[in-house]
DNA sequence: TTTGATGCAAATGTTTTGCATGCAA
DNA sequence: TTGCATGCAAAACATTTGCATCAAA
């Protein structure tokens, strides 16, 4: 594969996704790396996106909602979608990779791991309502 | 909300999905009641797809690999993605509900639930290889 | 120089919607 | 009859891609 060469677009958008936790979509990186690079494209912005999540340096997250976001943590760890104002949170846990086991005793194939969103209600939306 | 009418198109949709494993997309569903029903229209699957979804007859999954599938069968259990053919298998295990008891440990809101996926090579995969 | 990256616009794939007509109640 | 459901086609979205140009190396 080949080298990527440098690019500012690139380091915008992996600097502006390592300093916000608002899980932001395709569009929504879009819009905050334009206030910086106002030539910028989607399609650079996709492009990238999709560059940085191959190469492991970001994470893709397909959520439960529908859409595709985008996140700069790339330490394992767990999501939380808010029922109420539809924002994704970080959730600091301990592991839970015992339930591949448990899913494997009823399962013939060979389990390799799980990806899992927790709902509810977000703690800013438990204050606000 | 007004009651539903009669409709054979959506009993056909009911039908092939209390009675396939699948987990077809909207498209498949389309394809499959055509077999049927030749003058179905797309629009027509996806309006009775998720009417039947948002009624809880049906179920939307909104699987990892980006696609939306269909299932039949609306008892709570767990779903198994194929890294190999990219199927969907249920899985029959025990209850893991306790996860969010773990993950409210570290969260200030309330969990309500989680939704998650298992991955690997499916039985059928691991004999063909 | 060479070659990957970009901006732009067109193309693609999926899902939704407007509307006239059909059909269940 | 009434009004929800349908088929069809257009519209709406989200994402990808072709291509000429730009800019790292």
């Amino acid at each position: 594969m080949a080298v990527n060469k440098y690019s500012r677009q690139r380091e915008a958008i992996k600097e502006y996704l390592a300093h916000t936790k608002e899980h932001p979509t395709a569009d929504t990186v879009y819009m905050n790396i334009r206030a910086t690079y106002p030539n910028i494209s989607l399609g650079t912005v996709y492009r990238n996106l999709n560059l940085l999540a191959e190469q492991g340096e970001i994470i893709k997250l397909n959520c439960q909602d529908g859409s595709d976001r985008f996140d700069g943590n790339v330490k394992p760890h767990y999501h939380f979608l808010c029922n109420n104002c539809g924002r994704v949170h970080d959730i600091e846990m301990e592991s839970i990779d015992h339930i591949n086991k448990i899913a494997g005793a009823g399962f013939d194939g060979k389990i390799e791991g799980h990806v899992t969103f927790f709902y509810g209600v977000c703690p800013d939306c438990m204050r606000n309502e």
